[in-house]
DNA sequence: CCTCCGCATTCCGCTCTCCGGAACGGCTTC
DNA sequence: GAAGCCGTTCCGGAGAGCGGAATGCGGAGG
């Protein structure tokens, strides 16, 4: 089928047939979790014996790369380069090198002498629960707070480019199901989470701004800049947002801005149901104080930051300044 | 405040500023969506006008196969070759070289001539809402029921290697932290989670007790293969494991298996609490219940399925055939 | 204090992996 | 039928990638 699988075979002649062997890169999802220094996690790597003699390693450099992410991201916490040349079986100098060059990508990041996988890795996996500003242990239980109170989907948005993605969405069995719950990236003008990232980031706006016409998602979509700039201003003192029927039929949100420990805008978060009523006054300021406590607590000093530094805990998401 | 500040600052030391400028790779997360064929999503791409004139391509080809990911990853759904030649600048064989090494990795994805982001790239970002089996819409709701009747932290893992990951994880504001809620994979062996998946995947058993004696994580750790065996049939027949403060002190933890449509068991859902009342013989009987109606609905027929195979919607999961 | 070992880092000559133009066949549109 | 665009294959050439050697640092042990 694929040319390249013969080509392949070509390719894995051995340059050096005494190098030392590396796992097949299938073998690497599976390879056990590295021994590696850990930080407060309880859990320590799982001592098992080291997997049978492998083939020899891959020549090409995108196959050696992933295999040194796939261990990257199989380890426990970050990795230094005699181990990740070890165990990948790539001479040092050639991990070194490739390591060198994944850093500059942000696919791998530097923690000291250690490598750890980066954020660009997990950008590049699309928009997900890693990507909750602060950490989703912080912010989950507000959003599960405000589902029950609501009984509507709870949407945690944050800036990606000129539009929003989705980083969080709560919902439950009453749920009514719209094509806009597929999407995780929407406009920014016609969302309310759009809207609120628009009205608190300025320069966010001014950037949006230049972009040009607004597209028309539905007959209701605000489509001039002058009309946006209005709601804008009306966001801004209200401290909410709405989406009325903007981007989807049928699909009303209120929104709120999350602010970071440095009072800047980093995510909003919104209710979103399949009528006016799903988001009356009385949401719109349920939504608000969430945000608030959200922001509130976003604020303060949280201990995970030890951790964060001295291991890798995945369920924190970026720092605030990357958005 | 905030330790990547410092660190991410360190990881940008450039390593050959003599080499051709490449594009910033933060300006191609900050790209426009790509104008694709939509699926059914409503969402169509913002027809913004492309961005300016772009410095000619990196001639590194991690570089490029990056640059290659990242419009696949910003795209709205799969890519033909001749479009991902124009925008990324690079010849179109070059391009098609690239991508046949990209989905021989797993990175990227074939979808009839089109391409998309791979499983294995999201796998590198570690374990999340994208490795629920199924779609995160099926089971989410189910998870928030156990937790709203429960009030205890509800995990649902998927195997994982030799071990369990961790891909969602709903709790609320009366939930008690420990260290290990910082982890995202386990153990199989003193998880109540792992124990399911070890009782009803007889391959997955197979191979774990061919990987010798088992780490010790408490005091109550199960170590040995035979006890872990008597535990694992007391499993089988019950329908639900425990696991008593056996990965971690102070945590109790009761699971069960959600089944595919093809029987065999794909994840465990599970609640955790901080004592034993919190893991009572009613709360296994809620997740037993839960992990039943979880598996009930995912033998249904879906009409997600269609939408999967023409576009990328990233609520969905990996296919079920694929753990 | 000294020695040894293991670590990460840099340098640079060499080579082979990667590059990409040319050619080709298929499909769609006019 | 012709033109244009698509994806695919081939293969000679060169530059991107390779990795041994050398270096300096820090920690452990005698």
């Amino acid at each position: 089928m694929w040319p390249y699988m013969s080509l392949g075979n070509h390719a894995l002649r051995c340059r050096e047939p005494e190098r030392a062997p590396i796992h097949p890169l299938g073998e690497q999802d599976r390879m056990p979790r590295a021994i590696t220094h850990q930080g407060k996690a309880s859990y320590h790597p799982t001592p098992f014996p080291p997997p049978p003699a492998s083939p020899p390693p891959s020549t090409g450099s995108l196959e050696r790369a992933t295999a040194i992410l796939t261990y990257l991201s199989a380890a426990a916490g970050p990795v230094g380069l005699a181990e990740l040349s070890r165990r990948t079986g790539l001479p040092k100098t050639t991990a070194h090198r490739l390591l060198g060059v994944l850093c500059a990508t942000g696919l791998a990041q530097r923690i000291d002498s250690d490598y750890t996988i980066g954020q660009k890795l997990i950008n590049l996996a699309g928009p997900g629960p890693r990507m909750v500003p602060g950490t989703r242990r912080m912010v989950l239980p507000h959003l599960i707070r405000l589902y029950e109170a609501t009984r509507q989907t709870v949407n945690l948005a944050v800036p990606r480019g000129m539009e929003i993605a989705y980083v969080e969405r709560v919902y439950g069995h009453g749920r009514v199901s719209t094509p806009s719950d597929e999407v995780d990236r929407a406009p920014l003008h016609c969302t309310a989470g759009g809207k609120v990232l628009l009205a608190f980031n300025h320069e966010l706006h001014a950037a949006f701004r230049d972009r040009g016409d607004l597209p028309r998602m539905t007959r209701r979509t605000l489509i001039g800049h002058a009309a946006l700039d209005r709601e804008l201003h009306v966001v801004r003192r209200r401290g909410v947002a709405y989406a009325k029927e903007e981007f989807a039929e049928g699909i009303v949100c209120a929104a709120a801005p999350v602010f970071g420990p440095d009072g800047r805008v980093v995510m909003a978060i919104s209710v979103a149901g399949a009528s006016p009523r799903a988001v009356s006054a009385e949401v719109a300021d349920l939504v608000r104080r969430t945000a608030h406590a959200i922001s509130s607590a976003l604020d303060r000093p949280f201990p995970v930051l030890a951790v964060q530094a001295t291991g890798r805990t995945r369920a924190e998401g970026p720092p605030m300044s990357f958005l």
